[in-house]
DNA sequence: TCCTCTGTGCTG
DNA sequence: TCCCAGCACAGAGGAC
């Protein structure tokens, strides 16, 4: 077998630099340093780095100021405009960059950088090496040959010759020839004066060379050939400018020095932190150091009462049997400092004894603070179990989320990688190779078992991202406050939350159940009559195959991914409203079996022997800092539909009780008005007008009470889509007019609302200059693809830039209410009330008929008056036996 | 049998 | 080029 020949990747420092400068703008970090050149390098270091994972690299750059050139040619490149001050001064970062992945960077004096990587690239291919160009110079085309590439940094394409042809449109060694007639602007590479790119390759295409042009100037017309003639010299002179020398002397170069090493995380680290690249800053954490770990089990009480000893802090982890069960606490974890945990046995399955129980219990009655990941989950575990909860906590999950939000996940596991460069066990693995139940069998052992390793590392690894996540934490004072005063103190309201759940009434389900499973069937047997065959209905692959192969519908759309036949609803009510059949009985059969399979046969399945459901409301998932819910999400049952709606009937309070719903009405558009400070959107909410008709009056410039129904709903769906950044493309789709027709009537709205404007604009501004951008409340959410190159990836950037404050700000408003409220119920009703769900922009709260006209006035007293804003914020409550009876 | 991806659709 | 933020179901296909 052929050995593959090593790869060598030579970067065009000088050409990098300068592309990344021009293509961002506006990054700098807050002493006003521009970072945008170095950014710009970085990434695409980065990118180069990752795609092409090259066996070797360099980066060239100019030394020096006299060149070969200048002497052959006075004038090259003397009007080249010295480097802009403010990308000069990011020079030094740049090099301190490459050294920190360990990029040499090779100069030599008095050498273009064009000629060094030139040779460098000859010299290196003859020695066996696969060459790749990383620059966006069209002059290095010439290069492109057998085992030499250019891969062009901008366009992110990497050539081979018969690239260059198709894109050049002439092969690699008619570059030269090209560029003698062409000239080039920023070499200063003259050309031949009046022919320019067009004209040179037409020439060098027709006669093959420079000499083939001038063998045969009485062939072309007599303009062209006087010009030619004129400049002969110049155009000959040109040529030899132009090309690249591959011939000069690099014995010193040797070429072991240039593979590729690992970076430096430590370097990287601090340069981009000064730099203030966050996302870069959190990528290259310095790695710890291999450790010990010394993870024992304990005995006796005393055992676990001196482990923890007079420690202020104690990281605690406990573990169930079974990961979904709360109630059958198994084993705990505890750590005081890094690489030490005591394993404590808590079921007498694995040793448990009630002295070791006891001693835990002491320790949690304690005035320690417990930190841990997922507090949450400890207290439910704790309470279901009938133990003593902790007073004071801390929470490294919710830490790493207050600090970044996007992070794809905030698991135990991707937290400790990101955060720690630790690779922590998995449950589900150490659980496979040693038995829950065989813990007492390590007990003494030398080797710990995987499972034990697991469980210490719950607790020690907890130690150490406390230790790495409080300070980076505190570098944001406002990052603080939300987690001191909104995060933390939530946690505890979710945890009564989740563990009280929502009743359900059962039977209803399964009534609703059997009747749409007649419905259902019914449908399948009038499509399966109507498209003359059976087939899976449920299946969008063999639906399409049914409406636009067998039936041949027309086809208007494909999916996004795979480009198979689209069947949403949307095609399918196009297909309906041309009178055909099948459509028109697949969107009911969709409604009815989308209804029953999530919600109507899902529910009772996760009623517990309460007669409730109980969800999980998760803390660290949403990037804009809403809450989520799962396992089930009780934030997605249906109300839009009449018939979806019904299910809300099947969410009960108990006997003597009923369910009170309270929502913030428009609260995001409320928010809107107070950030971007505009004075009619304020005064508008101020005197408690229709918004969407205040908004109609002013964008048609007709009186409120004359509107029709199609001007409301014109202004309705463009404040809506104002605060998701909707393009006039999706509102001429949303209303079904004109695009041209759409856009005016954004262009109308912006015009009665310019501070909308201003503040869309801002936050842009902000998103590009910093990264990120910041709700009231400073919670953050970094935008890394602000300054990408795709226009559908930037677009998508620039949508949460302008959003996530909006969204953020109420989700933080949601959060403040839902803290303040728990407190007033168990103070002002002594905790007769209490709150089950919320939903966004929503509490649902169970109390006593017999309260329910306080409950709603205390809820919407403490919603509404939670924190001042430019414009009131108004709060509908409704209260009946069930959800569905909730509502005005 | 389990897992992941894709398409679809429900909410604010 | 196509509207922000989520979660779950069902089908399909590959890994084990």
């Amino acid at each position: 077998m052929p050995q593959k020949r090593p790869t060598l990747f030579l970067i065009d420092g000088s050409n990098n630099v300068y592309r990344s400068y021009f293509a961002i703008r506006n990054l700098t970090n807050s002493s006003g340093l521009a970072t945008n050149a170095v950014y710009g390098f970085t990434q695409t270091l980065k990118k180069l780095l990752k795609d092409f994972a090259p066996d070797c690299i360099a980066v060239a750059f100019d030394i020096g100021r006299a060149t070969t050139r200048h002497e052959a040619f006075a004038d090259y490149k003397k009007d080249r405009r010295p480097m802009p001050d403010d990308l000069a001064i990011q020079l030094p970062f740049v090099n301190e960059v490459l050294e920190g992945f360990g990029i040499p960077v090779i100069g030599v004096e008095d050498w273009e950088a064009d000629d060094l990587l030139g040779t460098l690239a000859c010299v290196a291919h003859d020695r066996g090496y696969d060459v790749v160009l990383a620059t966006s110079d069209k002059d290095f085309f010439q290069l492109v040959g057998d085992g030499i590439k250019l891969f062009h940094t901008g366009r992110e394409v990497l050539y081979d010759a018969k690239g260059v042809e198709e894109t050049f449109g002439l092969p690699p060694e008619k570059v030269v020839d090209v560029m003698a007639i062409w000239g080039d602007a920023i070499d200063n590479i003259p050309g031949v004066p009046g022919i320019g790119e067009k004209g040179a390759k037409a020439l060098i295409t027709e006669y093959g060379s420079l000499e083939g042009v001038y063998e045969n100037l009485d062939k072309l017309k007599p303009a062209q050939r006087k010009k030619l003639e004129e400049n002969r010299d110049k155009a000959f002179l040109s040529r030899d400018l132009a090309r690249i020398k591959c011939d000069l002397s690099v014995e010193s170069i040797d070429f072991e020095k240039l593979k590729r090493q690992e970076p430096d995380r430590a370097r990287l680290h601090d340069v981009f932190s000064r730099l203030e690249f966050a996302s870069l800053m959190q990528e290259f954490l310095p790695a710890a150091p291999p450790v010990e770990r010394d993870y024992r089990i304990a005995a006796t009480a005393a055992e676990v009462l001196d482990f923890a000893g007079t420690a202020a802090e104690v990281a605690i982890w406990f573990e169930s049997a079974t990961p979904e069960a709360h109630d059958d606490l198994f084993a705990a974890s505890l750590s005081v400092k890094q690489t030490a945990s005591l394993i404590v046995p808590i079921a007498d399955s694995v040793g448990g004894t009630p002295e070791l129980r006891e001693a835990l219990k002491t320790l949690l009655r304690s005035d320690r603070l417990f930190v841990a990941y997922d507090i949450k989950l400890q207290l439910r575990r704790l309470a279901a179990n009938g133990w003593p909860l902790p007073k004071r906590f801390s929470d490294t999950m919710i830490m790493s989320y207050v600090i970044n939000p996007g992070l794809p996940s905030h698991a135990f596991s991707n937290i400790a990688r990101d955060w720690l460069k630790v690779d922590v066990a998995a449950r589900k693995d150490a659980a496979k190779t040693a038995p829950l139940f065989a813990l007492d069998h390590e007990i003494g052992a030398t080797a710990l078992s995987p499972y034990q390793q697991y469980l210490g590392e719950k607790s020690d690894v907890t130690v150490a991202l406390k230790e790495m996540l409080v300070p980076e934490l505190r570098r944001d004072p406002a990052l603080v406050d939300i987690y001191d005063r909104i995060e933390l103190p939530l946690i505890p309201v979710l945890e009564r939350m989740e563990a009280r759940g929502i009743k359900i009434d059962v039977a209803l389900l399964h009534e609703m159940s059997a009747k749409m499973a007649l419905q259902l069937a019914q449908l399948e047997k009038e499509i399966y009559a109507e498209a003359g065959t059976d087939f899976n209905i449920n299946s969008p692959q063999q639906l399409g195959h049914i409406l636009f192969e067998k039936l041949q519908y027309p086809v208007s759309k494909k999916t996004k991914g795979t480009k198979a036949f689209s069947t949403s609803v949307d095609v399918l009510q196009e297909l309906a409203s041309h009178g055909f059949a099948v459509p028109r009985l697949i969107l009911s059969h969709r409604e009815l079996h989308k209804l029953k399979s999530t919600y109507i046969d899902a529910l009772p399945q996760l009623v517990t022997r309460d007669g409730r459901v109980h969800t999980s409301f998760n803390q660290a998932v949403a990037a804009t800092g809403r809450l989520s819910s799962s396992d089930p999400n009780l934030q997605n049952i249906p109300i839009r539909t009449e018939l979806g709606r019904e299910i809300r009937k099947a969410f009960i309070a108990e006997k003597g009780n009923v369910l009170l719903a309270a929502d913030y009405s428009q609260v995001e558009l409320r928010i809107l008005a107070h950030i971007s400070q505009d004075a009619d959107l304020i005064e508008t909410f101020q005197r408690g007008a229709d918004i969407h008709r205040a908004t109609a009056s002013k964008m048609f410039n007709v009186p409120e009470d004359e509107l029709t129904i199609d001007q409301r709903r014109a202004a309705k769906t463009i404040n809506f889509g104002v605060l998701y950044g909707m393009s006039a493309f999706r509102l001429s789709n949303e209303l079904n007019i004109p695009t041209g027709q759409a856009k005016d009537f954004i262009d109308a709205y912006f015009a009665r609302y310019p501070k909308i404007q201003e503040y869309l604009d801002r936050t842009l501004e902000e998103a590009r200059r910093s990264g990120k951008v910041t709700t009231l409340f400073g919670r953050v959410r970094y935008i890394p693809e602000i300054h990408n190159k795709s226009f559908t990836v930037r677009g998508n950037a620039e949508r949460m830039a302008t959003n996530a404050p909006i969204q953020g700000t109420a989700a933080d408003i949601l959060k403040l209410a839902m803290i303040a409220l728990d407190k007033r119920l168990d103070e002002d009703i002594e905790g007769t009330a209490t709150m089950l769900l919320t939903v966004h922009d929503e509490i649902v709260i169970e109390v006593p008929e017999t309260r329910a006209s306080d409950v709603a006035g205390i809820v919407k007293e403490t919603m509404e008056n939670i924190f001042p804003l430019a414009v009131p914020l108004k709060v509908d409550a409704h209260y009946g036996r069930s959800w569905y009876d909730a509502k005005e």
